[in-house]
DNA sequence: TTGCGTGCAAAGGTTTTGCATGGCA
DNA sequence: TGCCATGCAAAACCTTTGCACGCAA
């Protein structure tokens, strides 16, 4: 299956350049105010209009997972790459209050929380939105 | 203490005014926005950027804590009352996406997890700010 | 041809900043 | 007196919406 054509909708040509971009950024964190510039550098520009539109899409279909860190600042898009989004990794997400590094953490002792807080609170966590808030290594040493 | 005049800094009526009101909604969530309504249907109206800096300030002490739940709306906040912030008891929480309740979790689990993040990651967790996001066990019911 | 996708321009809402004024200690 | 706090106005910021045009199917 292609996934620049899906159920009823048109393949564009800003839709395929997107998705091959998102390839490259795999794992990374993006936004999308730095896709859009990374198109106009390229000389090939998306309008914002439309960045914002496909990103929303494309959380729908679960290619992309959507962060809120902070309020003030552009949400973070991360490209899961396969098109499932059933099987896919749990991901958290650890914010340094001092130097504001953002660690990506794939842990399964973390998910093993989720799976606490389902079974024992009836609390079914959005890892996506969750965000530890703390100081990281790099931070701790320098003190 | 009063935490009205904190180190260096001055005990305004503002200020006073606001930490009053907070006490009045102690537990529920609030607004920067909100709270400026308040006081300017009391009849003592009290300055958006002013309230946005005694936010900050509050958040910064202690006493108020931030929540995110949508980037395209206002940021919600809570006061804690006590202006400890140190002998609290390690308390994470968690917060419903659909209803907005705040469900305050005191867990050996979850402290557990404070100790690992520490442990294999070098990750110092800050409890106070760090919240859980997901579906709460009622809402979970209703769907 | 149908209707979805695009993208400019403008609006939307929250939050921040500049700066002169006012008040606490 | 010295510094901090206030608050207006304006800017900044990300995001959404309206609308006419273009393009995929």
């Amino acid at each position: 299956m292609d996934s620049a054509s899906v159920k009823g909708r048109y393949a564009t040509r800003q839709r395929g350049e997107l998705l091959a971009y998102l390839e490259t950024v795999k794992g990374r964190h993006i936004t999308v105010l730095e896709a859009c510039a990374y198109f106009r550098l390229q000389g090939r520009p998306i309008g914002l209009t439309t960045l914002y539109r496909q990103f929303d899409r494309l959380v729908e279909e679960g290619l992309l997972r959507k962060y809120i860190i902070d309020k003030s600042s552009a949400a973070c898009y991360e490209y899961s790459g396969a098109a499932d989004g059933c099987h896919r990794p749990v991901c958290f997400h650890c914010l340094c209050e001092r130097c504001g590094r953002l660690i990506h953490m794939k842990c399964e002792e973390l998910e093993g929380i989720s799976a606490h807080l389902a079974a024992r609170h009836g609390f079914a966590v959005n890892p996506t939105r969750t965000v530890f808030y703390g100081i990281c290594s790099s931070c701790r040493k320098r003190e």
